[in-house]
DNA sequence: TTGAAACTAAACATCC
DNA sequence: TGGATGTTTAGTTTCA
């Protein structure tokens, strides 16, 4: 009876996820069918696994995700009730718990909160432990996602296989259209995982709160267990203990060092799910005993992985002990064989089995990105390698490396997140300080020809908006972008402050000292210009002005103009990447137009600046400079170029837009900044 | 090494 | 009077 209403309760909560985001368009198809299903397969799952694969057959993926949903959240249901049940009776837990250890993971079952009380979990773990458990579960949910997923994907597998045998008897095109179905069907199973992983993380499960995002570690995901957060899961704890026999067993679980140790042993990107080797009476599996042995670092100098330092490393302890038999006296007495110390360890090894899979799944990643961006893959990068500056640039700020550092599927993909792959695609002239970093770095280079804000902060938007990673730009651009980007392309300082702070989180600190800047540009440069309005100072761009800030260096050179495309097809890489990551890697954004240096004009500004930061202003012969250039056209057209700013000025009487000269075939957007640019105000 | 540009910090003035 | 706004200067950093 309780399972069933709990199982209704469960049944809503994978769906609803389904259902929003990005994943309801595809799911939308079998969407009423899939609810359909989801009835259906309720009652199914509590026949028997074999029902779900044999009506695979007529299920469509979502239908068939949903069954298998299903399946696993009864089984975890019953899971989590027998081990409330245990738990209210210690005295045997054992048995039940090694009955019961099934493929579910608590995290599942914490989706209803009907199928165990507070009070049972609390039997356990502290309000904190809690708290922090839950996040660690709702992350493992989705790995447990992922293995549902995977498991479709081998049965529609399966299927094929066996249609393609049943097949040979029939007509060729009967099977050729039941294989095309099926490789359909695959595919869509695919796309639904990925789509899936994405929304879930997108959402409760992955947070990023961008006053938060000073952290590397801050935005990973909470799907990756931030090791930092873990020591929260076992502060508190001190329950007395009873002699264990397989304390020993416990050894490995090192908390601090579960990140490195999820890094040291390279874990096969198929795992069970996590659960499932609870074959031992702690709840260890016997299939995860990660010793550090092999990870040795200096921390551990003792002959015991859970000693280093002096003190007991097992997770939230920290007890100081003199030496090695001191310690082994501690963990057997107060690490020994309890539910705390089984709950601990069931903590643990979700941990450690959550960044196997995350570092799986990101190695993945990194082998396909760097494939399809014909990186080499001979020199790959370790994962757990920290992020490494540029040598030669002190441009990285702690700025820069808390957001880079935000790892996989989370909603901050900084740049330098791949700065180790992507580094061999810096052109050499570009400086580091395009690379996005953080910090008081200069940013003249990508600011005035390698990466242009409008076209940037377009596909960055999210990025900049979240991570509290410094905008590659100078202030003057800045507060020329956001003056640019008001329908009459004026705005009070107030209002250039709130631009700064709605488009950035980094600018949502210090204040004082970049408000500061902003009143200091504005001032200094001539083109700003502060018009007396009806509703007080305004302040407008000056073009000319502002493109006659241009350095005329660049004017033939072939160094610089090389560098410059480099630049710029990297700019527009990197861009892309940054917008892709920060969407959460979805393959729109990964467009072939976005990485494609071929396509690069796709990426090319939509305004002036576009214009003025990537390419000189104006050709001082007066011929049309397409403002959207590929590579080669852009190169050409650099070294056609001549005196830029001064040129420009005395051949343009006109409207002061140098780079946006009204002949060239430059976009309805940026014909309109041309057009819009009020002569009068710049007065 | 040097000059230019950008950034930061600060002082000061004006206005509301 | 205090805060916001605007101007100016000085020192520092980065890069070509």
């Amino acid at each position: 009876m309780m399972v069933e209403s709990a199982s209704e309760t469960i049944r809503s909560a994978p769906s609803g996820q389904n259902g929003v985001g990005s994943i309801s368009g595809q799911a939308d198809g079998a969407g009423g069918g899939g609810a359909g299903a989801a009835g259906t397969g309720g009652g199914g799952a509590g026949r028997d696994v074999a029902t779900g694969t044999d009506s695979n057959g007529e299920m469509s993926p979502a239908e068939l995700l949903h069954f298998q949903q299903q399946q696993a959240l009864q089984v975890a249901r019953q899971f989590l009730l027998q081990q409330a049940s245990s738990l209210s009776s210690p005295g045997s837990n054992d048995s039940k718990q090694s009955a019961s250890a099934v493929q579910v993971p608590v995290s599942v079952a914490m989706m209803s909160p009907q199928m165990l009380t507070p009070q049972q979990m609390q039997q356990i773990l502290s309000p904190p432990q809690l708290q922090a458990l839950l996040q660690q579960q709702q992350a493992l949910m989705l790995q447990q996602l992922q293995e549902y997923y995977k498991k479709q994907q081998e049965q529609l597998h399966l299927q094929l296989l066996t249609q393609q045998q049943a097949g040979k008897q029939q007509p060729k095109e009967a099977l050729g259209n039941k294989q095309l179905a099926f490789q359909q069907q695959l595919l869509q199973m695919q796309q639904l995982q990925q789509q899936h992983l994405l929304n879930l993380q997108r959402q409760g499960l992955v947070s990023l709160q961008p006053s938060q995002a000073s952290g590397p570690l801050q935005t990973l995901p909470q799907a990756a267990v931030c090791p930092t957060d873990l020591p929260q899961l076992w502060k508190g704890e001190g329950a007395p203990g009873q002699p264990a026999e397989d304390s020993v067993k416990q050894e490995g679980l090192d908390l601090t060092g579960s990140a490195t140790t999820a890094t040291s042993f390279a874990a096969p990107p198929k795992v069970s799910p996590p659960l499932s080797h609870h074959a031992l009476p702690n709840g260890q599996p016997t299939v995860l005993t990660p010793r550090r042995d092999s990870s040795s670092h200096e921390e551990t100098p003792a002959s015991h992985p859970l000693y280093g330092h002096g003190e007991c490393k097992w997770p939230g302890c920290e007890t100081l002990c003199e030496d090695l038999g001191q310690f082994i006296k501690h963990l057997n007495t107060e690490h020994a064989l309890d539910d705390r110390s089984t709950a601990q360890c069931r903590v643990q090894m979700q941990v450690v089995q959550q960044l196997e899979i995350q570092l799986a799944k990101e190695s993945e990643r990194l082998q396909a990105m760097m494939a399809h961006l014909h990186m080499r893959p001979s020199e790959p990068k370790p994962f757990s390698q920290p992020l490494n500056p540029v040598p030669g640039s002190s441009s990285f700020s702690k700025v820069t490396v808390s957001a880079a550092d935000s790892f996989p599927d989370g909603l901050v993909h900084p740049p330098t997140s791949a700065a180790a792959p992507v580094t061999p695609l810096r052109p050499p002239g570009l400086s580091s300080a395009s690379l996005h970093s953080g910090g008081p770095t200069r940013r003249r280079s990508s600011d005035k020809f390698c990466s242009p804000i409008s076209s940037e902060l377009a596909q960055n938007h999210e990025f900049y908006k979240n991570a509290d990673v410094r905008p590659p730009f100078t202030y003057a651009s800045l507060i020329r972008q956001a003056i640019l980007e008001t329908p009459d392309r004026q705005l009070t300082l107030n209002e250039i402050y709130n631009w700064f702070t709605r488009m950035f989180a980094y600018f949502r600190r210090n204040t004082a000292t970049w408000k500061n800047a902003v009143r200091h540009n504005l001032s200094l440069h001539k083109c700003f210009v502060r018009v007396e309005n009806v509703k007080g100072a305004v302040w407008t761009v000056d073009e000319r002005e502002y493109q006659k800030r241009r350095p005329p260096k660049m004017t033939g050179s072939p160094t610089l103009v090389k560098n410059m495309i480099s630049g710029l097809s990297y700019g527009a890489l990197n861009a892309s990447y940054q917008a892709a990551l920060a969407e959460s890697s979805f393959p729109l954004l990964n467009s072939p137009g976005m990485l494609n240096p071929g396509s690069a004009s796709s990426l090319l500004p939509l305004s002036h600046d576009d214009v003025g930061a990537s390419v000189e202003p104006l050709p001082s012969n007066g011929s049309s400079s397409p403002p959207r250039l590929s590579p080669p056209q852009y190169s050409h057209q650099v070294q056609v170029k001549e005196e830029p700013a001064e040129a420009e000025e005395d051949r343009r009487p006109g409207p002061p837009l140098g780079p946006s000269n009204p002949s060239t075939a430059g976009p309805p957007e940026d014909r309109d900044l041309e057009e819009e640019l009020p002569g009068e105000e710049l007065s």
